[in-house]
DNA sequence: CCCGTGTGCTACGTATAATGTAGCGATCGC
DNA sequence: GCGATCGCTACATTATACGTAGCACACGGG
């Protein structure tokens, strides 16, 4: 569950080629705000493939961002949370750079 | 230049968009320490097409997050530099994630 | 004038990853 | 038993990235 292999010295260069892989910020993103169901994570990432969807997250299960509880279904881990925080700044980023840019 | 499309209500679906295709964050990460050009760009990010580098850094261009620069190559704007904070975070986050998952 | 070196960038064939649709086995309420 | 939902998978199609080679341009000697 919490073994990973470690293909880069620096731990930002793993988390880069996690996060840096289609879907995996976003469903990230989706599971902020509390708890989904597989199928309702399906319904939010409106294109996602059951496939990839769910390879990304047993990928994000097995380095402990996330987890899969009988009730409720998905949600983040205390270190997905903390990552979610980082999120947040993005999307507190995001909107001014919209703002600016548009 | 400027000019960019809004497929998204929210912004941070679009940054999601965008920093969730495979290179972009490395980029950006790569960019983080000092303008670098297209070639040292394409060495650091070792496994990269130019193809790909060059069409990511096109849209990073588009969003105005990046400028090429006649001396010196490829650089972060301002608004780069303010994501670069974030993936600063970003590698925080992943040291200590690293440290208690491994 | 030509040559070597560096720049940003493109063409094109091949490999990999994601998509869309259908459906599986299990569980729950009726 | 029936229908609805759950997480998840199979498989054929399509989009995306890769890898290699090479273009056009600029600069700085010899």
């Amino acid at each position: 569950m919490s073994r990973k292999s470690v293909r880069s010295s620096h731990p930002i260069n793993e988390i880069l080629d996690i996060l840096g892989t289609r879907w995996t910020l976003r469903i990230l993103w989706e599971l902020r705000d509390g708890p989904q169901s597989f199928r309702a994570l399906q319904a939010r990432c409106e294109r996602v493939s059951p496939t990839v969807l769910n390879q990304r997250l047993a990928l994000l299960r097995e380095h402990g961002i996330v987890t899969l509880e009988s009730p409720g279904g998905y949600r983040l881990t205390s270190q997905g949370r903390e990552l979610g925080e980082i999120l947040m700044a993005l999307s507190r980023w995001a909107k001014r750079w919209s703002g600016d840019a548009d």
